[in-house]
DNA sequence: CTGTTAGCGCTTTCAG
DNA sequence: CTGAAAGCGCTAACAG
């Protein structure tokens, strides 16, 4: 017969601490968690052997023999890279910890594939809940069967979940703050046909202007998605004729490329008649370029948070029933 | 005698999809892996009643059962809203998907309680391996016989893998290049007490000093680790009678109070003589204020990337043995 | 207070 | 090709 294997290189299991103790592995587990009923001296002696052997519960196998879910979210995000995102994943760690949660993270690349992926596997991790930010035209494949919480991009014909952003009407006020100023010939920046977030701000922005009886001049329209691709856009469109006095601008992104290009250009303009941006979301340092700048945004960490509060909620059976929407605020600020 | 329970709540298991299917639980197990000696009508049959019940294999179990491993990698950062940590992720998220891994992400907050907690809390869900940013002033207690990788700052007494970065060299040849600029006063930024990383970068700084033959005015050492902080104090210097004529900022959070402080100040300055920064770090747009900008940079995403590198060549047993040190290289530009 | 038995969901034998 | 038995690491329930 077999002595007990001493475990060399696998981690030490119940029963290895409890042969160095001189226990039974019940004993080893009531001490583990808690101790009731098991006598200090001999706790003591169990903790003792678990220290020399580096010990630790395994966490899988207690959950499932519990059946208990564990403690995992998942999250997937369509650009880890991103600060916006980075703020999102803080809001929702700070809810999960509270609620002593972990929290899975993924980057879809805004990879419809990928992404189909990563759920699947996190489901299949048995996370308990998931916030996804869906990825390119928003035709997720959510896995049935596990909460979710859709943040920032609906997903056509899933009905679930949802923190959205005031998208239209922050779109339409700032613009309007544009018009306001006397901009009357704006390009748009952002992939109308590609990402659902742009459409919906697309939208905003040409109700504002229709509001004021302006028409949106399609060759202003710019399906740029990055910062690269919002530079060479507005660069080539500050060097035309009859370049536009002002950029709406859908993200960060794309924000960040249109001021770059304008600073590029701006020895070329006489003073009081650099191009005015209107973008969405915050980008630090933006409002001490010197150029005329609204900034339409949102706090990412709240919106993170408010996911994270949902998806609680549903687990803990609060919200039961229909599924639920809010939609962040958006504040517009000008420089 | 009770009929097998059809499992209306929980998630069904194999025997649910085997009843349904009319097969053993066996079956239902060889299909879902690949389907391996079982006649295709069965798969059909099986997987049929797999997805009428939303059936997901366990993945905890499985792996229980196979003696394998979670294929998840715990990652703790010490600020998960700060831009760098975002792209820090990204790098490691890259790898880890080329390998199939998950990361499992933590935010310590700078708090070394709580980063304790954390990774007892990853060992305990048996992740793989650990990649670990140390919180606050470097005590992290490790959990032994979980494989890690320090990132960014080293741990006193802690033996392992480390990637750091050029601190010393970065920070010398930044303020090498604010001394060629003829700053001869300059204010340092950062808590060199609290914080590592600070003091590493302290030290080139004050090395360059004193390889010009200029001394540190000891009263300009500010040990601020926010941006307000940074703000505040870069204001109240400049508002002196005698104000250093440039900042060294430890990192970006910093470099934002800075600018922001020396853009407020600014047109109380004759033109050419608005201060200097030198700062770690990127941040975007800085380059664009016009104010005099020493970056010295490395690429966080490349550092998370070699640190999971390295993480991934230590569980696969091919860097065996002594523990191996990265160093990511620090380039200094000049705006 | 402590140990034994059984079983969580899965899969590796080993029989048929 | 298919199933029954056994066991991964852990703990509830029940004995003692």
């Amino acid at each position: 017969m077999m002595p007990p294997r001493t475990n060399a290189t696998a981690s030490p299991t119940v029963r290895d601490v409890a042969a160095l103790a001189g226990v039974s592995p019940m004993t080893v587990s009531r001490t583990m968690s808690g101790g009731q009923n098991v006598r200090p001296e001999v706790q003591e002696r169990v903790r003792k052997a678990a220290d020399r052997l580096g010990y630790r519960p395994n966490q899988s196998a207690r959950n499932t023999r519990l059946r208990r879910p564990t403690g995992l979210i998942g999250v997937a995000v369509t650009n880890l890279g991103n600060p916006y995102y980075g703020q999102f994943a803080l809001g929702i760690e700070d809810v999960a910890a509270a609620h002593q949660r972990h929290i899975l993270i993924g980057n879809t690349r805004e990879d419809p594939h990928r992404e189909a992926q990563l759920l699947d596997d996190f489901a299949g991790r048995q996370v308990e809940g998931l916030i996804v930010v869906p990825a390119g035209n928003g035709v997720a494949t959510l896995p049935s069967s596990v909460p979710f919480v859709l943040a920032t991009r609906e997903v056509e014909g899933v009905h679930g979940d949802t923190v959205l952003v005031d998208d239209v009407g922050g779109a339409s006020a700032g613009t309007a703050s544009l018009i306001a100023h006397g901009h009357t010939r704006v390009a748009f920046l952002g992939d109308v046909s590609g990402i659902p977030t742009a459409r919906r701000r697309f939208e905003g922005f040409t109700q504002a202007l229709a509001s004021q009886g302006l028409q949106f001049d399609a060759s202003l329209l710019m399906p740029v998605r990055d910062a690269e691709a919002a530079f060479d856009e507005v660069a080539r469109l500050l060097g035309q004729h009859n370049p536009p006095t002002a950029f709406f601008s859908t993200n960060n992104r794309t924000t960040v490329g249109a001021l770059r290009a304008i600073c590029d250009h701006r020895r070329r303009y006489p003073k009081g008649a650099v191009p005015a941006v209107a973008g969405f979301d915050d980008v630090e340092l933006a409002d001490l370029l010197g150029i005329p700048l609204t900034v339409m945004s949102h706090d990412p960490r709240a919106l993170g948070a408010q996911a994270a509060r949902m998806l609680f909620e549903r687990l803990s059976g609060e919200a039961p029933g229909e599924p639920r929407s809010a939609s962040m605020p958006v504040t517009v600020r000008r420089f």
